[in-house]
DNA sequence: TTGTAAGCGTTATCAT
DNA sequence: ATGATAACGCTTACAA
């Protein structure tokens, strides 16, 4: 005769769990379950004794328990355009610490500037049952944004900052970084001041941009000259764009006093085309970018531009998610908008 | 007389669920659990019957009851030093897009270089019960080693090839590229060569690369010159190196002809305080750094550099892992070892 | 402050 | 090829 078989695990990962912990302790389940989620509710005395049994154990709380029976995990998904560009990195970078330094952990997404490839994530980050999502800009298509408003969780839009959205805005605002450029080559006595549009067409930051400078040259009295080179390679079409607005002979008779490019890559090729095309920078042609990437004060001369607030806007974007949450408490009043500034870095190119 | 109240849910998000899809499909749930993960196992007939009400509902499957019930997550975590830094942000996005492309999610954390922060990356990422884990190089902590010999998972170590070592290897190997920036200086002509040291203690890997430096210039009847900036911040450090081995009055009787610098940050501060200096560079001091970073095309002159496989890295990572996990058929034999070679970019400075 | 019971939404197991 | 049932490990709801 068989003995009955003993009532072998089958399915599990064999790790302790929290009734382990709990026997081990000799308290109940869900007493270690508070252990962890609101440890002031619990004993000193049953404290210590589960501090010991989950260590003894090495415990590790599974996320998907836990996410399945709260139907939210501690997570929070963001999709960024590309995560490898100099760009959005810092931004990953500090919203990610700062999730995780509260037990969130971040889930990230490059969309490709592709609005497809965004609604995909997002549509998988919803899987996740996700406590919170960030994206990128404003400009998403219906499915995303009915899925966005749907959702029933914090929705942060970054980088962006449009005052007039339902989502939370955490950003500047691309029109003033234009107007900034524009009132800062004016300040120092240029007037032929022209813009170089980004020749990526996809790039409506840009075109916002290219608005606030449009503003203040008219402002001014001034006529706007906007250029917009056809050449993809960012570094092919700065130099395109200086070609034709300060170089060529058409121009030679009235040649721009000044130049501000709708980012860094633009104004580098620019930059050394220019020099090596002989034209004296910033004497001839003064040049201002915008991003105020790594290479920027290594150019010769190096590059005047403007940079944006990358690591605060992740920073940021994070703790008005926790505190949506109410794992923060709140900060001030109007939490929904958050307008952060852009510093103009001033170096000689301009 | 109050109504017996109906039998409200209090739990569950209210999002459609398997059950419902299935119940719509006329099909038993677990029917419809199949059409996703067995599709080829699914009739026809009821495959469409599914796809429709999955489409209806706008179903989408819960991660964490599927990750829960079958003991472990689609995840993978990956722990790097920093996400922000121009050398990793290649590595994530390759690795993140390959996972992706198979359904898994990729779970990020930062480092900082520390092996106490790497430890609680990989304990947080235990949690997450995750299909398999990757880290930068071959130094961790004993709690850390442990943690990843005993997760019984595919383990990637990445960047650092070191074939000797249990985990998958996925990287270069540090030493050959001291080499190879000695040979070609060599080859160049060039007898009195310099390697400068990173003035960051940490980076163990630039400690490798001197090594190969120092056999070749050993193989070649020369006397290895290594210098050790003490200056933190990387620009400062190569001004450092470059006033010491090629401006000094002491040096100048018998002056480098060729440096070899630790990263592209220490080449560039070099390049531009050389410069700067009248330094006519290559002819007087040729420089090469390690990286190519972004900057290095730019600079004036130009920086040949040598260019680590970031994006291979991050790819090749991901494949051998979703291999392991039998989600891709098996490449060749030896899938543990992957050496992936370093270019070197010729370009003005040496 | 602590405990009991039920359920979260999926998949593994076994049966047909 | 399809289905019924029982876990998976945790937290919510309620009770003491």
């Amino acid at each position: 005769m068989s003995e009955p078989t003993p009532p072998r695990k089958r399915r599990g990962s064999g790790r302790a769990t929290i009734h382990d912990v709990a026997r081990l302790a000799e308290v109940g389940s869900i007493t270690a379950s508070r252990y962890f989620s609101e440890p002031g509710r619990v004993s000193a005395k049953l404290s210590a004794r589960i501090a010991a049994a989950v260590k003894e154990l090495g415990y590790v709380p599974n996320m998907f328990a836990g996410g399945l029976a709260s139907s939210h995990g501690r997570v929070v998904g963001m999709v960024i355009p590309n995560i490898s560009g100099p760009i959005f990195a810092n931004t990953i970078q500090t919203f990610s610490d700062t999730l995780n330094r509260h037990g969130y952990q971040l889930l990230l997404a490059s969309s490709y500037f592709s609005a497809k490839q965004e609604e995909n994530a997002v549509k998988a980050f919803l899987g996740w049952k996700p406590a919170a999502l960030a994206v990128v800009g404003r400009f998403h298509n219906r499915a995303t944004e009915k899925m966005l408003s749907t959702a029933g969780i914090p929705v942060v839009e970054t980088w962006d900052y449009q005052p007039r959205r339902k989502p939370i805005q955490v950003g500047y605002s691309n029109n003033s970084v234009g107007e900034q450029a524009a009132r800062y080559l004016y300040a120092k006595g240029y007037r032929r001041i022209a813009f170089v549009q980004n020749s990526l067409a996809g790039d409506l930051s840009a075109v916002d941009r290219s608005d606030g400078y449009e503003a203040v040259m008219r402002e001014h009295g001034l006529e706007p000259i906007i250029y917009a080179p056809t050449t993809e390679a960012p570094f092919d079409a700065g130099k395109q764009a200086i070609e034709a607005l300060a170089l060529s002979p058409a121009r030679r008779a009235r040649p721009v006093e000044a130049i501000i490019f709708a980012n860094d890559n633009l104004a580098a090729g620019a930059l050394l085309a220019g020099r090596r095309a002989g034209l004296k920078i910033p004497e001839q042609c003064a040049i201002v970018g915008f991003g105020d990437y790594a290479f920027s004060p290594l150019l010769m001369p190096s590059l005047t531009t403007i940079r944006p607030p990358g690591r605060e806007i992740g920073e940021i974007a994070a703790l008005r998610i926790l505190e949506q949450l109410g794992v923060l408490p709140h900060a001030g009043q109007d939490t929904r908008l958050n307008l952060l500034a852009c510093e103009l870095i001033e170096r000689e190119s301009a």
